[in-house]
DNA sequence: CGACAGCATTATGTCGACAATGTCAGGAAT
DNA sequence: ATTCCTGACATTGTCGACATAATGCTGTCG
């Protein structure tokens, strides 16, 4: 299985042509050059990432598979559009899973990830450029968090399923909608109260935590949204 | 999306050679026709349904997609073998995900189709082939029941998941473990429980009884496993 | 006898071209 | 004026061939 967040790959080197250009158009999507809503032809695609259709269609393939885009037979591909409907099906599932994930990393987590997942948080926590509320370090810090706790879980389908299927729609969210607001410090505190109850291996209360963050999270997002839409 | 499992098309009337491919190697990898862990070659498997390379590589792709088959870079593709961890994690998942579609399932299911599966379930009892325990009959009405509810959940990325990406992994565990057992009745009554528990809005029992369900089958399904891997 | 290096073979990755399908604008008929 | 048909255009689906990387064999060396 082609894992595209691969723990022994974390900077993605791409290997294949195919892999190059979705790097490159996931996140065209994701920050939002590539517009939400529009459409992609492949033979444009193709001239100019300087490739032949081939890895282009696989590279669309892949996007499909983590719901960027959307393909019909004969028709094409297009770029999914963001709403409120299919942001609430987004993190009912996140819920779920990522409660999951927390429950079997509070069982199979060694005492020394605990203790580097400890410690990275309280870095992002000095870390000034966190502090001051620059997006991308912030969006980097929070779905590195998430991410780790995800592969504690061990489960290969749930990895996959959460960091190569659904975290690019979660970050789309975040990007386009701006989350850089007055949530930061009180997701640093929710995820510090994750990692003390993964750390006493109470999975249940971890569980727990985990899907009260994510709806958080979710709420927080939903405001945006609602701003969003009133705009355009 | 490409919903491999689409409502409007239950038949999977293929609409591409690509899609003929898919859904002939799908069904001989679920039903053990090609061995699990076997080797695919892209050459052999072209000539073999006489399409060239481009459409059946869309179908790997796609086999890959609901983790049929696992792809190395430059090595190829292999069938997905059975393994005690990963019926373990698949299970998990679908505890979760199938709670979830539950849930929901109560909440905006109709009172017609309510009606239309209860009535289902009540076919599936009479129908002399099932209780002659013909695998197959007893698998698609299995299967059907659930994918009434994951479709009545409404929420596209669960439907996608679920029927797209993991049924056919399950289905792959129960054929070739040959699931055709007394477990029958049991499953039955846990059916009926659940569709009680949805007719009465009771989204929070419909979640626990259906974790419960899957929970039971997982038990099931490892004794066989446990067997199997004891005869090999 | 075992291990390693080099080569031949095979399979995957990529390309450009053709075929089939969908899209859209313009005109004819009602 | 609106609807339907028609045909040209654009885009996707498929093909065969070439480039490149992996696999397996063979012969040689330790």
């Amino acid at each position: 299985m082609t894992v595209i967040y691969d723990p022994q790959n974390p900077l993605r080197s791409p290997v294949t042509s195919a892999d190059r250009v979705l790097y490159a158009v996931q996140q065209a999507i994701v920050e939002g050059d590539i517009a939400a809503g529009s459409k992609l032809t492949e033979t444009g695609l193709a001239k100019q990432f300087n490739v032949s259709r081939a890895p282009l269609r696989e590279a669309l393939a892949r996007l499909e598979r983590c719901h960027l885009v959307e393909r019909t037979p004969n028709a094409g591909v297009r770029v999914v559009t963001l709403s409120y409907e299919s942001l609430i099906a987004l993190y009912q599932i996140r819920e779920e899973l990522e409660g999951l994930a927390c429950r079997l990393a509070a069982e199979k987590m060694a005492n020394e990830e605990v203790d580097a997942l400890s410690k990275l948080l309280e870095q992002h926590l000095k870390d000034q450029r966190v502090r001051e509320g620059e997006s991308y370090y912030q969006e980097a810090g929070d779905v590195d968090f998430h991410y780790r706790i995800i592969l504690a879980s061990k489960n290969q389908y749930l990895i996959n399923m959460l960091c190569d299927e659904l975290y690019f729609l979660v970050r789309m969210y975040r990007v386009q909608l701006g989350m850089n607001g007055p949530r930061v410090s009180r997701a640093f505190d929710e995820h510090k109260a994750i990692i003390t109850a993964i750390a006493n291996r109470d999975g249940e209360l971890a569980d727990l935590l985990m899907r009260r963050h994510i709806s958080a999270s979710r709420k927080n997002i939903e405001t945006k949204l609602q701003a969003h839409k009133e705009v355009s």
